[in-house]
RNA sequence: CUCGUAACAAGCUA
């Protein structure tokens, strides 16, 4: 079974639900019963691929089975929910989940919270992440960078800073996630100095930026006319051994249009295919 | 007390 679970996994992982589920079928047909996990990897296959209903059906089967759905079959569903915008539905499974006995654990409180700042109920999801101590849960840092994100993306920037001078204080160390979600949203302020500032202060740290990092603040610099620097920093990604991707060249490119450069937009746009890419 | 499942960051389009 746990072979079976493993394939399974690996197949919804990648997307290729069909031969998951063909999988699954074999294992019942062999005489294997599927377990929690094996369940838990089909329904969160089907939630990646948004087919909720799909999901709703294995979950119901499962019941059917008597096999009892655990703190990852709720967490999966809650976070499919929230990630579609219906954080009402999530709440209720979240409640239900707790009168089932299950206790929602550090990945559920992050899925809700994660679920409330995308539909802008930032207090609520605040009261979330201060009611995970009430709890007994600890608020780890992917807790603290999914609230971050969230006041971010309200355009709470000072309370994001709050929130990351307090992890600070509780002895948490910032990942590259959480610098990311920073430089960026300072950067869209039009705060590219500080934004800058944090770019240092997390090599200083030790955290090296990834695609992502690079991605945020070189669309900051372009969006802001600074296209030499962002040239500057795009450089520097080499020596960084970091190539860029399709994203980090439609920022370029993007960037050169908006200047008017489109000799240089249409060399950024050949050296994508030079490099094996393929434009989207 | 052996194993498998879940959470956070990036681009264009009045």
């Amino acid at each position: 079974a746990i072979v079976y679970s493993s394939l399974i996994n690996g197949f919804c992982s990648s997307g290729r639900l069909k031969e998951a589920v063909r999988f699954f079928d074999e294992m019942v047909g062999r005489g294997i019963s599927p377990c929690v996990v094996t369940y838990n990897s089909l329904i969160h296959g089907f939630c990646q691929l948004d087919l909720l209903k799909e999901a709703a059906r294995i979950f119901d089967k499962m019941v059917g089975q008597r096999i009892s759905p655990d703190v990852v079959t709720f967490t999966v569903l809650i976070y499919c929910l929230c990630k579609k915008g219906k954080v009402g539905e999530a709440s209720e499974l979240f409640e239900m989940m707790i009168r089932l006995g299950n206790q929602p654990n550090e990945v559920t409180y992050t899925s809700m919270i994660y679920g409330l700042c995308l539909v802008g109920r930032l207090d609520e999801a605040a009261e979330m992440f201060n009611s995970m101590v009430e709890r007994g849960l600890e608020q780890n840092i992917k807790s603290y960078n999914t609230l971050i994100n969230g006041y971010c993306k309200g355009r709470a920037i000072e309370g994001a800073m709050l929130l990351f001078r307090e992890l600070h204080e509780k002895g948490l160390k910032p990942t590259t996630f959480t610098y990311t979600t920073l430089i960026g949203a300072f950067c869209q302020a039009g705060r590219v100095k500080t934004a800058k500032k944090l770019w240092n202060e997390m090599q200083n740290c030790g955290l090296s930026p990834n695609l992502c990092t690079y991605s945020v603040l070189l669309d900051g610099l372009c969006k802001i006319g600074h296209i030499e620097e962002a040239m500057d920093v795009f450089k520097s990604m080499k020596t960084a051994d970091l190539e860029g991707n399709v994203e980090i060249f439609s920022i370029l490119i993007d960037g050169m249009c908006r200047a008017n450069k489109l000799e240089e937009a249409r060399k950024l746009f050949d050296e994508i295919s030079k490099k094996g890419m393929v434009p989207d």
